[in-house]
Parts: C-alpha cells; sequence; structure tokens
DNA sequence: AATGAATGAGCATTCATTCAT
DNA sequence: CATGAATGAATGCTCATTCAT
C-alpha cells in the first residue's frame, strides 16, 4: 500500500468516523441541540476537523442523507436482484425499507425525524437521490402496466409517492412511539402492501 | 352586551388575531427564523401581549395546530354528515383533507412543513386532534368491516396511518413544489381513494 | 418632568454610560481585545442592551467618534470666540486641540490609537466631523489669505493636512510613549505653530 | 559557488517572495483579513513554511516594514548624498519619500494603512528604522542650526515629528483616496517644505 | 527543509422571554 | 390588561499555528 493511499484511506475513514458520530448525537439529541464538539469528540477529532469534511453543521446533516441513501439503494438493487413479479417486488420493496430502518436504529431517527427539521433540506435541497429511490417504484409500476398487471389507470408519480408516504409515515410512528410499539414494521409492511395491491374492497374477491 | 362579555370577546378576538398572524409569518419564514416582535407587528399588539395568551413561541405553533385541527374535525363531521358508503366516505375524507389545504395555503404550510420543525411537537407531544382525526378513517374502516364491505384482514390501526401518510406526502408535495405543481389535490385524492379501495393490482377487475 | 422625558433622559443617559465605558475599555484592552461583555458590565448592563444603542461592536467604537468630536468641535468654537488674528486662531487651535486630549488619556488613546484599527474607519468611512474640524483651520487659513496675513501661494487644503498630520503625529508620541514623556503637549502646540507661522528658516527674522 | 551558498541564497530568494506576496495580498485584503493560506499560495509555498521564515503573522508584516525601511533609508542616503543645503536636503527628503511611496503603491498601503492596524507595531514595537529615518532629518536641522541657516529655538526632536507627521498624513490621504486624488505627491512635498522653510505667515517675505 | 492536515481557542450577536411601569 | 426596554444564555465557525511525516 503506498503512502497515498494509506493517506486516502484514513481521509475517507476518518470522514466516516465524523459521519457515523453525527449520525449518533443527532439522533439523541436532535439536529438543533446536538453541538458541533459533541460529534467532533465521538467522533474523535477537533472540532475544527469537520470542517475540513463538510461545509457546515447542516452539510454535516445532508450528507448523512446522501451517504446513506447510498447504501439504502444499494442495498434495494441487491434485493430486488432476479425478483421479477410486480407484486413481489414491491412486498420486496417494503420489507427491504423497513428492515434498513431496523437495523439502523439511529440512522431511522436522523432519517424520519431529524432530517426534516433541516429548513435546507425541506425548502431547498433537492433530493435527488430520494427520487431515485422512488423511482424504483415508479419503474415497478410501469412495468407492471406494460406486461399488464397492472391498473393502467394508476398514475406511476402519484402512486409511488403514496406509496413512499405510507411507508414513511408508519415508519415515523414507529421510530417515535420509542417505548411500547404497537405493531412490527413487518406487519406494516405486509399491510401495506396488501393494501396497495388489492384496496381494501371486499368486492373483488 | 355586558361589559365583562365584551372583554371576553375582544380577548379572544386578539388571541385569534395572533394565531392568525404567526400562521402567516410562520408559513412566509419558516418556524425558526419567524421572530416574535414580527408576529406582535402583523398582530398589532406589543411583544409582551403575546405572553399573555401563549406560554411560548412553541407553544403558540402547537395552538395553531389545536385550533385549526378544532376547524378542520368540525369541517369533516359536516362533509361526512348524510354519507353512509364507506367508499364514499373514504373518497369526501380525502377531498376534504385536500380542499382545507387548498383554501388556506400558509395554514397548508404550517402543517406539512413547519409544525414538523417542532422538536416538542414530533418527540414529546400527543396530538390527540390528530389521533381524532385518523380515528374517523378508522371508524370507517371498521363499520365497512362489520358490514362486509371491507376487508376483515385490514389492520384498521395501519390502515388509517398508511392512508393518512399517503395522503401527507402529496400534500408535502404539493406544498414544497411551490411554482411548478405536477399534479392537482383533487387528482390526488381520486388516486389515493381508488388504490386505497381497489389496489393497483389488475387481477380483480 | 414628563414620564416621556424621563424616559428620554434615561435613555440617553444609558448610552451615554455606553460610551463612556467603551471608550474606558478600549483604551485599556485595545479595540480587538476588548470583549462587549467587559463593555457592558463596565457600563453596568446587559451584553444585549449594547445592541439596543449600537449596532456592532465597531459601531460602537464610530459613536465614540462622532460623540466626542461633537464636543471636540464645540470646545474649539467655544476657544476660538472672540479670537480675530489669524496667527493667535492657529495658537488656540493647537493648543484646545492638545489640551483637550490631555484632560481625557482614555479618549487620546481611542482617537490616536484605537480608532486607526477599525477596517472600517479607514476605508469605508467618511468621517466628516474630522473633515468639518480640519476646515475650521482651512478657514483660519483662508481668511487670513484675504487679510493679507497669509501667504497667498498656501494652498489651505494641503496645509490644513499638514498642519493636522504635524499635531496628530505629535499625539500620537505623546501617547505612545506613557511612561517618559520626552516633551509636554504646551510645548509641542507652540512648536508646531511656531515653525507653521514662521518656518523654521533663519534667513527671514 | 558552493551547495551551501546555493542553498543560501535560494533561501533568502524564498524569503523574499514570502514578503512581497505578503505586501501585496495585506495592501489587497488588510492585515486582518488576509490569510496566510493567501500569502502561502500566492507566494508559492505551504502554508507551514512561512512559519519557518517568520514568527507569526505580526512578525511578517513587521518584516516588511524592516526590510523595506532598509530600501527606503538606502534611497535617502543616497538622494541626498552631495546635497549641502539644509533647505535643499530637506527638499530632497520630502520628495523622496513621496516618490517611494509612489513607486511602490502595495507597499505604501501597508506602510500608511496595515502596519497600524497591528497592536505590537503601534503599543510595544520600538520601530528604530523609523527612528533612524527621522533622525536623518534631526540632522540636516542640526547642522542647519550650526551653520546658522536655521533657527536656533527649533526643538530637532519636535521638528523631525512634525515634519514627519506632515509628510505622514498628506501620505496617508493620498493613499486611501485612491480613486479621485485631490493632489499630486510632487505638490504636497513642495508645499509642505516650503511651509517649512519659510512657515505661512507673509510677514516676513 | 518543506509540507499541509489537524488543531482548538475565542467571542460577537440574536432574540425569546420577563417584568417594572 | 398591555407595553416594550432590558435581559443573558448559548455556540458555530475561522484560521493562525503546530508537528508528524
Amino acid at each position: 500500500m503506498t503512502s497515498s493511499s494509506t493517506k486516502r484511506s484514513s481521509r475517507a475513514e476518518k470522514r466516516d468516523r465524523i459521519i457515523d458520530a453525527a449520525t449518533e448525537v443527532f439522533a439523541q439529541k436532535g439536529f438543533h441541540s446536538a453541538r458541533i464538539s459533541d460529534i467532533a469528540r465521538l467522533a474523535g477529532v477537533a472540532d475544527g476537523t469537520i470542517y475540513l469534511y463538510f461545509k457546515n453543521k447542516e452539510d454535516l446533516l445532508l450528507s448523512i442523507f446522501e451517504e446513506k441513501m447510498d447504501v439504502l439503494l444499494g442495498e434495494l438493487y441487491e434485493a430486488l436482484d432476479g425478483v421479477t413479479d410486480p407484486m413481489d417486488q414491491m412486498r420486496v420493496y417494503a420489507r427491504q425499507h423497513f428492515s434498513h430502518l431496523e437495523r439502523y436504529p439511529a440512522l431511522a431517527q436522523v432519517f424520519q425525524v431529524e432530517l426534516r427539521q433541516s429548513h435546507k433540506f425541506i425548502h431547498d435541497y433537492r433530493p435527488e437521490k430520494l427520487w431515485q429511490y422512488l423511482a424504483v417504484f415508479g419503474e415497478i409500476i410501469r412495468a407492471g402496466q406494460q406486461s399488464g398487471a397492472i391498473r393502467p389507470d394508476v398514475d406511476p408519480f402519484l402512486a409511488q409517492w403514496a406509496f413512499f408516504g405510507a411507508l414513511d409515515e408508519l415508519a415515523i410512528q414507529w421510530v417515535v412511539s420509542r417505548k411500547r410499539k404497537r405493531f412490527t414494521l413487518e406487519q406494516a409492511a405486509d399491510q401495506i402492501v396488501s393494501i396497495f395491491l388489492c384496496g381494501i374492497s371486499n368486492q373483488n374477491t
């Protein structure tokens, strides 16, 4: 390993340490109450070092989003690999989404709660990674419509947001009802998929 | 009219003026950027006066929620009055929800965006009015299950959140995409209801 | 005394207390090392109160200049009152200038040293009060030229800056050589006036 | 040329590059706003390298003063070489002073403005090179007094500061009124010398 | 000698909230 | 009830300087 590659890897590693420390601290104290010095201490670096890697506190929050959305997207593609039936794809999509939140509780808190405290994220930011994530669902619908498995009068754009909204709301409720979980995410995934696939009406069965 | 009732009504009226001013200012500048003095000026009162009516800035935000949820609930009950078919009830529910947001854009901004900037609202607050609003939907489902119109294996609790999440997410997208709306809320309402009722699968038609 | 005049006078009085405290602290610790909290403590107000009267730390410094230049100008006019001979006027001008610095050592430090630490004062600010102060000297020259007492080939604009520069430099030297004064300001005033009036050449006597 | 002398000369050359870069950057952005990294980039060295040649940022500023005062002094001696008449010597002194500032505008900015932003330069530093520069003028006066050309009651110490103050103030005004120069330095030099030599009174001519 | 990544001290300023009038 | 002047807590960020390589 060359000196330059050592430096590069140590640089990336330090960046990761900061991202992870920030995720923990943001989850624990909330974005606004989290102090840069808290994050620095947990990451084992000086306050100023954070600013060598991130423009400011908000950029650090948005970087968590970018970084972890990459992981989430990667896992999604992997999970969908080989699944061809649109109904199965949706089930995999929902389960994978919730499974990720379940495995990374601090990240779940940041994604479902803290990120939305950021005025910038809500107002100015263009969360392209999220759109890409949603577009996967949109594509499932379009493909299903092509194959005739899905009703042609469904608007893929609206449907993907509705589906995501359902997932997201249940994820939020699951995150904020820390103590007494009223449901498991697996149950939730299956219900949502079932409703989206078949509706709730009894008339068609 | 007695002097005391005059005072009472003037007190209530002043409270309303503050609530409305706060809604405007929060919508315009965002919760965190909004200054109490901005709200006071718009309401035509002194800064300190606001603290005679509300405990603090966050209480003011939450009071908008409480106050306006009452209106929203009232309108919902009114709109559902006389509608008996569960399917029709859901359609009315969704349309009424969106219609309200459409009529009060500043309030929509506060409900869909600013309210969620409040650490307290997200973490500690128990938004009972929201639960009550959701429970109306849950009851529709339960009644439909009683009458056999709705599948018995649908969990009303999860379904109400999923439905609300879908409505909510589309409402957010509609609010934040200020300039170029990609859809009307009426379209969105009908799609969501259609999907919830019948699902997206083609197999049953 | 009406309530409003009481308020006004207490307001002006508080402003004065802050100005005086700032003068002391700036003189003692230097502009950059002086902390707002130091000034607030000495003035007997809260840190934030200072910002009700001044835009920021630099504005506070420049306000000392404005405020005290008014006093300086007032004293100058008073001292020149009734003096008609240009030569006498110049002598009065120089003595009055130095006498003021001598009586207010903290202010002298601020005027001669700290004010010039302000990037804004040097670069952007238009010290109109200073120009007015200088213009008094320029007028003396012009009047002297009218009456024939002063050489017509002297450029009043250049001469006023040269004269002020001489006064100013000696004032600086007097201020910074805190411990061992090598001269009195009275001596200095007389020498400068003598040189300006008669030059240093021996040929004319 | 030995290797060591090569190194020494390259060392001196690098030091000069840093001095010149610092002069430019200080003149352009002001002492406080100038960043060491700006200077390093312009000099083509690493940030840390500057600290191999200078103790700190302030030392760098003062080193510009020391370095360039040597040049100024050298030029002054050269210009005065062969001039024997005290009156001529003063004229040469003033013209040489201003001519130097005119030829090196960035240096003029640093000398007339930025140097005085340094708390250390004003308070603690003993600018011996400046005293030496002034002493040349003091010597002219003393020699003139010996020869009878200059009034014996002129205090050479006060006169040299007064003369320097006049030169200095006009230099500052010339530097800060970047856009619209109200006078040329040549005019200024001649006026000052004329006033110092003959005074402004009309009575002696 | 040279590098440049890492350090960490240091503080002006805002504005929600209070309370004397 | 209403006012609005006064309060004071609370911290992100910069950048001169260091030092391991």
